[in-house]
RNA sequence: GCUCGGAUGGUGGAAUUGGUAGACACGUUGGACUUAAAAUCCAAUGACCAUUGCGGUCGUGCGGGUUCAAGUCCCGCUCCGAGUACCA
């Protein structure tokens, strides 16, 4: 017998499960500690091993904290919402809550045959309405608020109510739509009750607009701007074309200069940072109005180059813009009408294809520049995007290579307006290299100059004023599915109204079909049970519906993202009836000081969460305004794809060295579950895995037949995944995972290769051979040398350094030194051993629980503190000494303190660099700082 | 295009943040123990030259620079990865 792991890790994960021993509690003592995984979509086809990463390395820094005596939480949950269950139920009819329950069982046997210290006991899944409810909830709270920019955060609506009521909309200070209209007191007055509530909806944090969406027709849903890579669905990869909706959106914006500076206030890593600073995308510029002539109305724009506002030679406005039709000369009316149905055809795939070719027509109306009273041209064209600033330019071709090719192309004049410098083959783009020129009051000033005057001229005449812009659009949180939370809201008179919140959970309705109805409804519009009666207060059946006392509900639900905006405040009360989270136990939690998840989230969900955070704080509701203290993204792990190469046409595979340059080969995908370490394929396993392969020839070179290789993400549509559950059944869960950490620092992506992984299992064996030999135990009570105490204090100190700085890649490797050490001094000595297996708690907590029963230990190892490394014990000899020269004449050597002069100076004089240098000269002076450390000054 | 990372043996990766580059592990080669295999252990393993010893030279993507000392700092390139993309 040997290393029985099979029989350990089933004992302690027993163990585990029956004495609750992670469960932690709200009251305690000690000082707190919070680490968060992201929790995992339960998708059908289980964990592979790129998904535990991360969760491994949370599960050793909690256990090490643990050890550190911490109360720490650590809970895990399931993301339940989502396409895939819904995609699966509209193929085979079976509801998204069985296949969800199924996949999240699949999951949990998973998770815990890899020994996680979870505290299941508060588990939480975004699809119960006991969690939903609460999303509910804040959605509703987020319809009934709007932000206020004098207090800098969300007020009631009530107030705003108020604030209509005496003096009308002129003098509020709030964030609001930028078609809101301006209102006196008597006109509010004098609106309707609906027109009202209508008008409330360009300020509530949450409202429903008439919004030009990014429709997937292939997934039958709108997706928010995080869900577009490239033009195409992530999901899936289907066109993505523009399309107006009426829609639920979430006043995000509203919260953007907060989401940026609170970004310096985290410990997240910078690159994630950058991406949300990216994605914010603060500009500093101003507004400009421009006059249109024989119209009242002015064309306001947005630009960060107001200096060059004499260099303006035309507009373009984005096509989309209902202001077109309205300025529109009837002369152009028909090729304006053309090019706009145009542009409304075509994907964001093919207008972001032709950036280059330039576009756009010609309206037939001009507007006045504000100081000169030029006529400026108004063209439109599908370069101005619709959505950011106002969908207006003023184009100034010297300045702006985009305006430069549009203007070329049109034949549209370009008016240099920089001094010096030559615009004959492209604008001139860099600021602050040069002055104005050809500008009235603006000429000879530099950029910084011209930019204050400008806008002071701009802001004295009224025709405009300096302005911060951001890139951030709202999101829009309608997704026309089933399986998502429900929005509490009915439908009066056309306009929304909010369930009250004793109300909730709405749950959602049963359904026959997953599918969108005939008349191209959302799936809920299938349910024949989705109304609402305003007298009985309940949902009732859609034939009842009245327009009097019973009316249509939300047919839209929540997207994948709103669950998972305030999932992790739940964990610390998962159970509460009363409240989203209690406020004791926020206020004892406080915050996430541990994050861990993957950085493909850092513009959704990571920035979402922030929103909701804010805003929940706002209202007092939650404690700090920011939820994640420090964040640390595991990187991904890959997969190892094989490849076998066919010949065109036959049934021919060619063993790749037997390709030549000239051959023409189809490369396969095989599964990489019948190629071994040496990439030779297992060509009987291949032709009874898929029929293709039955027949075919394999041409051997060598007498094998060698795949090809490439690493790429790990999935399950690439043949290349690997199972967490084979390794644990082949080595068990203690290696899978030390080798997940020892494969390279956490944040880096890395491809899997099975084959190292015999390098983690034979240390394990060996520190199981530190207690046995074979049958018999070797662990004795005597004294251990100085020697094995020196080694096994350096190992503690490093190890503890190490978790503490995230690097359990090397980490592991300190272990794998102290073992290889005491091995081979044939250190069996109780206080050694009872050390070291603390160490490799966190690791490979089965087999460390294991042994630490064995050495005789009452407790169980969770209960115990982590070793202290004990510094007499680290420096025994001074012949190793580091010493380094500063260049200051100084020297640094770490020393104990028991030492006399001549062995220090010993020490010096060993190192060869520092004599060279020195040239023979000796010390002048020796100072000894208490401590270990000594400066000797030359 | 812009922003942010990165480049170290056959491979994954170390390097106290300016101080003996290549820790640890995989792989490879040789050896021990075995009838044999597995398991385990030992040795070698950056490249080149010398191997009748010792040794020597070159080496962290490329080219410069600072320094007694550079993988690490500075300047200029090349390549790779990620994010973003007509953002006015």
């Amino acid at each position: 017998m040997g290393y029985d792991f099979k029989t350990i890790e089933k004992k302690w994960q027993a163990h585990w499960a029956k004495n609750q021993t992670f469960k932690a509690d709200n009251h305690s003592e000690k000082p707190k500690y919070y680490v968060l995984d992201m929790f995992p979509y339960p998708s059908g086809a289980g964990l592979h091993v790129g998904h535990p990463l991360g969760y491994i390395a949370s599960d050793i820094y909690s256990r090490f904290k643990r050890h550190k005596g911490f109360n720490v939480l650590h809970p895990q949950g399931y993301d339940s919402f989502g396409l895939p269950a819904e995609q699966y139920a509209i193929q085979t009819g079976q509801h998204p809550a069985k296949t969800t329950q199924e996949n999240i069982n699949r999951y949990r046997q998973q998770l815990d045959q890899m020994g996680f210290s979870f505290d299941w006991s508060r588990e939480v899944r975004t699809s119960e309405p006991d969690f939903y409810k609460w999303t509910q909830w804040i959605f509703l709270l987020l319809f009934d608020h709007y932000y206020c920019n004098s207090a800098n955060k969300a007020q009631p609506i009530t107030q705003l109510i108020e604030q209509f009521e005496r003096k009308g909309n002129e003098t509020v200070n709030a964030v609001c739509d930028a078609s809101t209209p301006n209102i006196t007191a008597s006109e509010w007055k004098s609106f309707s009750e609906t027109e009202q509530q209508e008008f409330l909806l360009h300020y509530r944090l949450t409202y429903l607009s008439e919004a030009e969406v990014n429709w997937c027709a292939d997934l039958g849903t709108v997706l928010a701007n995080d869900e577009i890579i490239n033009g195409v669905s992530e999901r899936g990869g289907f066109a993505v074309t523009k399309k107006k909706m009426k829609q639920w959106s979430m006043r995000i914006g509203a919260y953007a200069e907060r989401l940026l500076q609170g970004l310096d206030r985290i410990d997240w890593p910078e690159s994630l940072k950058e991406m949300q600073r990216n994605w914010i995308g603060k500009s500093i510029g101003a507004k400009v109005f421009f006059q249109i002539e024989n119209h009242e109305k002015r064309i306001e724009v947005f630009t960060t180059r107001p200096d060059t506002l004499f260099g303006v030679t035309f507009m373009t406005l984005a096509p989309e813009l209902d202001l077109v039709q309205e300025i529109t000369h009837p002369d152009q009316k028909e090729a304006v009408e053309k090019y706009v149905e145009e542009t409304q055809k075509r994907t964001q795939r093919e207008r972001m294809a032709d950036v280059k070719n330039c576009t756009g027509v010609f309206t037939g109306s001009y507007v006045l520049h504000p100081f000169t009273k030029e006529r400026i041209p108004i063209w439109i064209g599908d370069y101005v995007l619709a959505d950011y600033g106002t969908g207006a330019v003023m184009a100034v071709p010297c300045g702006d290579q985009r305006d430069y090719d549009f203007a070329k192309h049109f034949d549209l004049p370009i008016k240099n307006i920089f001094s010096g410098v030559s615009i004959e083959k492209e604008a001139f783009t860099d600021k602050g290299t040069t002055v104005i020129d050809h500008s009235d009051f603006l000429t000879g000033l530099s950029y910084e100059e011209a930019m204050k005057t400008v806008i002071k001229a701009l802001e004295d005449q009224g025709s405009g004023e300096g302005t911060i812009n951001y890139r951030l659009r709202d999101a829009i949180f309608s997704r026309q599915r089933y399986w998502g939370e429900p929005i509490p809201m009915y439908y009066q008179e056309g306009l929304p109204q909010p369930l009250d919140l004793k109300h909730l959970p709405l749950t959602l309705p049963e359904v026959e079909k997953y599918l969108p109805t005939p008349e191209g409804a959302p799936p809920l519009g299938n349910a024949e049970t989705w109304a609402w009666d305003t007298q009985k207060e309940q949902v009732v059946a859609n034939v009842l519906i009245d327009h009097k006392t019973v009316f249509p509900l939300e047919l839209n639900t929540m997207p994948g993202w709103a669950g998972s905006s305030w999932y992790f405040y739940r964990y610390m009360d998962a159970t509460n009836t009363n409240s989203f989270v209690g406020k004791e136990a926020a206020a004892y939690w406080k915050e996430v000081d541990l994050y861990l998840g993957g950085s493909e989230h850092a513009t959704g969900h990571l920035l979402y969460s922030r929103f909701w955070q804010k805003f929940l704080f706002d209202l007092d509701l939650l404690p700090v305004e920011e939820y994640a203290k420090k964040l640390i993204n595991q990187g991904m792990i890959l997969g190892t794809s094989a490849f076998v190469y066919r010949k065109p046409g036959t049934q021919t595979y060619l063993s790749k060295e037997l390709i030549q340059e000239a051959d023409q080969t189809e490369p396969i995908r095989v599964d990489v579950g019948f190629v071994n370490s040496a990439d030779e394929l297992d060509i009987e396993g291949v032709r009874r895995w898929q029929p293709q392969f039955e027949k075919a020839t394999f041409k051997l070179h060598n007498g094998v037949y060698k795949v090809g290789r490439e690493v790429e993400k790990m999935s399950k549509s690439k043949y290349n995944v690997v199972n967490p559950d084979t390794i644990c059944e082949q080595y068990g869960a203690d290696t899978l995972r030390m080798y997940e950490m020892f494969l390279g620092p956490i944040e880096q992506a890395k491809p899997w290769n099975t084959a190292g992984i015999s390098g983690v299992h034979n240390f394990l064996k060996k520190y199981w051979r530190l207690f046995y030999d074979g049958e018999q135990s070797v662990v004795h009570n005597e004294e251990p040398s100085k020697e094995e105490l020196k080694i096994l204090h350096e190992t503690i100190k490093k190890v503890t350094h190490d978790i503490e700085h995230f690097s359990f890649n090397t980490c592991v490797s300190a272990l794998m030194i102290c073992v290889n050490e005491l091995t081979s001094l044939k250190s069996h000595s109780s206080e050694i051993l009872s050390p070291l297996t603390l160490l490799l708690s966190p690791f490979a907590p089965h087999l460390a629980s294991e042994m630490w029963e064995q050495l005789g230990n009452k407790t169980t190892i969770d209960q115990v503190d982590f070793p202290l490394a004990n510094e007499s014990y680290l420096i025994q000899d001074t012949k190793n000494y580091p010493v380094s020269f500063n260049g200051k004449m100084r020297f640094t050597l770490e020393l104990s303190l028991d030492l006399d002069q001549a062995a220090i100076q010993e020490a010096v004089l060993q190192d060869s660099r520092a004599l060279e240098y020195l040239d023979g000269k000796t010390p002048k002076k020796w100072i000894v700082v208490p401590n270990k450390i000594i400066n000797i000054v030359y």
